[in-house]
RNA sequence: GGGAGCAUAGCUCAGUUGGUUUAGAGCAUCUGCCUUACAAGCAGAGGGUCGGGGGUUCGACUCCCUCUGCUCCCACCA
């Protein structure tokens, strides 16, 4: 049957993904061999597939597959996370576009639709991922908010409640008016914004009213006037001592404030007179408690002025502060306005300027988890990928902060605190519970008269237990409780793959959770990915619209192709620059796989014909090289340099195997192969598929199906890695110096338009190389005789060259312009001298050869003694020619 | 403002405790080829004062200092 030119992925990826899918392959059950675990960072249940994700999960994939090719009991557990402010605002969009708003819905009827969404949406990215090969272990999927997986949310948060490190307090925190939520200071991300720096009269006070005198403060939020509470001056700065004791009134509304003085005034800064306003500043909210100011909070949890205000009450933050403008500039009270840029916080989720605002929220006291968790990096028992990340992470560990939990939502764990009519807070894993603690203080108090706090928990308050509660849901909140039985087996797991923007929000705190719950660490090694970014550099992001889709890429170039691509061109931690070639050229390699293929497949053995001296030398000399290539696959592996295993594989099967090894034994046109050359060819054939099979799970599969009868439920998925033997290193190298003389043959061929098709003599100065690995350069450079240089004669023109000190001539009567090869000689010999003399230099310097390490010395008298004799042997070839003139 | 990192071929990157004849790879480029697996291919070639300067050393892409140019993280001078 005719195999079409081209590889053609399509129906082959599905075909297979479905066969490892019904025979199971995937799935781990807990055994007597060694497990190789690696749960998935989970993404947003409501996501879909891009380019960050396609790099993280190939890189797991590689990984797992081949761990399950080692004999390990491999199990990579999928999942999607609930992420409670992103989905929750998509949810809120959603029902905005059909025209029910949020605050018109009561908690349950929020959450069915919420629901609602996630069954429609949360199984997309998964479903996706399929496409690309990942084999995980579907049976395990797990949802953060599954109900089992919740329980252990609430018993964590019981947990350290009653440990004392859970709190609850006032607190300034960010507030994202957006989605109505406190949002944690790693989800503020500051933007250089342009504002205006906006200088304003103050009057100073005699009774109550204004005086003649003013000073000038200069502010960004004109709009946070009404709340200030003083005005601060540094205690040394003479330019304003007269005001020290005196108050002074905020303009408009004409409240008296007081003068104080903070060394937390930067003099040269703006007037060097300074607003208090301890509600809508942290700084400020700083200085209000070291003078014990009052706090006014004028701005409600939309955004809006409140009736604190006193004026503009439910006018929006910005609209109030264009309106304060034009009324301080009416009164004669705005000095001026300059231009000033500033860094503005934004919230992740909803890109709303964050409000500092005061609010009572729960905490977590951070200090000692996060000095046990930086123990564990700084001791290597969990390794960084790369390791300069290593800086980062213990710089964030030990300025940690305590931890802001709580979210003003509704999607997402309910904390499990109920609060008595007198405010007694009572925490406990559910409503029965929490009913009999407060029993035990008032035993009249009924079920009606507990109210539970209305926030949920922040989503990296059950993503920190993943690890964990994959396997035993149970197992969080619970130290000493004995791990069930999944538990026990896969954790800890082995690999975590994800980006560095997470190791602080995720990765610091499974560390933290393990370390509580489990006594251990989570994971032994963390592979940090980079970026993707597009060519230019940028981002790849959805409103940039530079990120292409990751499932048209796999339609056009085969998931094989576009992992391939991705994997190329992402070394651990570096950013990677996205260019759709890179998986064109993933697209290429399978079309080459698959053509080496077509090759082979179309020979006829034939067990009457002995195997030649030069097939029987090619088999020896790749059966070596494969060796020692697997040697550095795996070298390459131990330190995660998954790119450079790829790249010496694409070379060892594109270069060696294609280029060299199958040319070497191909037979003739209608021409029949040995069977012992066959068989060891597909023998190279198969290891090279296996060894491909982590990279390029679909096409290898195909072929390997087909290379040898394969029986029922067999899979390249569960075939073993290939081992790499002893190898001889000499054969190696000798291979490669013919390889060295082929090209040359060819480069001298190419140079005087000699084809391919008229053979050609050589002589050798040498007799060291192996007879058999010479009977190559005979093929492939087309020679009829090899003679040794003595039989030269002298008179004859053609072509030289050198490889190593060997020298070779080719006899070429006609073709040869004589002068243009002398040119070349002196050329060659030139930068020989100039060698030499650097070598010669080196080695007349005593302190060189009294100091350096004689191995060192000894290649530079090797270097001399090469150079010597190239520079003899070239300096007669150039006399004879000359004679010839 | 503090901290970390980077700078090697046109592009993306290797270069492992300083020494291996001319600093490597892939892609791109150029030249010649429809050679009966593959033009998504074959064969060959060119291309780098290792960001600038200084220092340590017998010897520096590699270690130190400095300058320049980028990147990231942390930090709310109103």
């Amino acid at each position: 049957m005719e195999i079409p030119a081209k590889y053609d992925p399509t129906g082959t990826e599905e075909k297979w993904y479905s066969y490892w899918l019904n025979n199971k392959l995937f799935h781990s059950e807990p055994d007597e061999r060694e497990p190789y675990t690696i749960v998935i960072p989970p993404p947003n249940v409501t996501g879909v597939l891009h380019m960050g994700h396609m790099l993280n999960n190939t890189l797991q994939d590689v990984l797992v597959r081949r761990a399950r090719m080692m004999g390990k009991n491999a199990c990579w557990v999928p999942g999607t996370d609930h992420a409670s402010i992103a989905t929750e605002a998509k949810v809120v969009s959603k029902l905005k576009a059909q025209g029910i708003d949020k605050s018109d819905l009561s908690r349950e009827e929020f959450l069915e639709h919420a629901w609602e969404w996630k069954e429609k949406h949360g199984g997309i990215i998964l479903e996706q991922l399929k496409k690309l090969g990942a084999s995980c272990d579907w049976d395990r999927t797990k949802f953060t908010m599954d109900p089992e997986l919740s329980k252990g949310v609430i018993n964590t948060f019981v947990h350290y409640y009653k440990k004392g490190l859970i709190y609850r307090g006032v607190r300034m925190v960010n507030w994202d008016p957006e989605g109505q939520t406190a949002v944690s200071d790693e989800e503020v991300i500051r933007k250089e914004t342009k504002s205006k720096l906006y200088h304003i009269r103050y009057y100073i006070s005699e009774n109550g009213v204004p005086s003649d005198q003013y000073i000038v403060v200069a502010t960004t939020r004109p709009e946070t006037i009404m709340a200030d509470s003083a005005v601060c001056i540094h205690p040394e700065d003479l330019r304003y001592s007269f005001l020290k004791g005196k108050t002074i009134l905020i303009p408009i509304i004409n409240k008296e404030i007081p003068i104080i003085e903070d060394d937390y005034v930067t003099m040269d800064f703006g007037t060097g007179c300074l607003k208090v306003t301890p509600a809508h500043d942290i700084n400020d909210y700083e200085i209000g408690i070291r003078h014990r100011l009052p706090v006014t909070d004028i701005i409600d949890k939309w955004g809006k002025l409140n009736e604190e205000a006193q004026i503009l009450v439910g006018v929006d933050r910005f609209e109030a502060r264009r309106k304060i403008v034009e009324m301080l500039s009416d009164q004669g009270q705005l000095e001026r306005v300059e231009d000033y840029i500033s860094q503005v916080g934004y919230s992740e989720r909803t890109n709303a300027v964050i409000e500092p605002k005061l609010s009572l929220q729960w905490f977590m006291k951070m200090e000692e988890a996060a000095n046990k968790a930086l123990k564990y990096v700084e001791e290597d028992k969990i390794r960084l990928i790369p390791d300069k990340f290593k800086n980062t992470y213990r710089h964030w560990m030990e300025n940690v902060k305590d931890w802001c939990i709580s979210r003003q939502l509704w999607w997402g764990q309910r904390i499990p605190a109920w609060y008595l009519p007198d405010g007694t807070i009572i925490v406990a894993a559910d409503e029965k519970e929490a009913l009999n603690e407060a029993r035990k203080i008032n035993p009249n108090i009924s079920f009606e008269m507990l109210k539970q706090d209305s926030d949920v928990l922040d989503t990296w308050f059950s993503s920190w237990l993943w690890p964990i509660s994959v396997f035993d849901p149970n197992k969080p909140g619970f130290p000493d409780k004995l791990p069930n039985k999944d538990l026990a087996y896969y954790y800890p797991t082995n690999d975590l793959i994800t980006a560095p923007e997470i190791l602080f929000f995720w990765v610091a705190r499974m560390i933290m959770a393990g370390d509580e719950f489990c006594g251990e660490i989570p994971f032994r090694n963390v592979y940090l990915t980079g970026i993707v970014r597009d060519k230019q550099g940028r981002k790849m992001s959805k409103s940039l619209g530079n990120s292409p889709d990751p499932i048209e890429l796999m339609k056009i170039y085969g998931a094989d192709g576009v992992r391939v691509g991705m994997l190329l061109c992402s070394s651990a931690g570096n950013d990677i620059l996205f260019d759709e070639s890179q998986v064109e050229q993933g697209r290429n390699f399978s079309n080459k796989i698959w053509n080496a293929y077509r090759l082979v497949s179309g020979w006829n053995f034939n067990q009457d014909i002995p195997q030649s001296e030069r097939s029987a030398a090619a088999v020896k000399w790749f059966d070596n090289l494969l060796s020692q290539s697997i040697e550095t696959i795996n070298d390459h592996f131990t330190k995660f340099r998954i790119s450079d295993a790829l790249m010496a594989l694409y070379k060892l099967f594109w270069d060696d195997f294609c280029s060299w090894y199958l040319e070497i034994i191909k037979p003739g046109r209608d021409e029949d192969i040995d069977i012992k050359t066959y068989n060891s060819t597909k023998k190279f054939f198969d290891k090279l598929l296996r060894l491909l099979h982590p990279f390029m799970p679909f096409i290898t599969e195909e072929l390997w199906q087909n290379i040898n009868q394969r029986n029922d439920n067999q899979s390249i998925m569960i075939s073993t890695i290939p081992l790499s033997k002893q190898y001889d290193q000499e054969y190696i190298n000798y291979a490669n110096l013919c390889k060295e003389i082929i090209v040359n043959i060819r480069n001298i061929r190419q140079s005087r338009n000699i084809s391919q098709k008229d053979s050609l003599s050589i002589f050798i100065s040498s007799n060291t190389i192996p007879h058999e690995l010479l009977l190559f350069v005979i093929k492939m450079a087309n020679i009829d005789s090899i003679s040794s240089m003595k039989e030269r004669d002298n008179r004859s023109a053609g072509g030289s060259f050198m490889v190593g000190t060997i020298e070779f001539f080719i006899p070429l009567d006609t073709f040869v312009d004589k002068e243009e090869e002398i040119k070349k000689i002196d050329v060659e010999l030139d930068r020989l001298n100039k060698f030499l003399s650097a070598v010669n230099k080196k080695l007349s310097n005593s302190k060189f050869v009294e100091s350096a390490p004689k191995e060192v010395v000894e290649i530079e008298y090797k270097k001399q003694q090469d150079a010597n004799t190239k520079i003899e042997k070239l300096t007669k070839a150039r006399a004879e020619l000359l004679k010839q003139l």
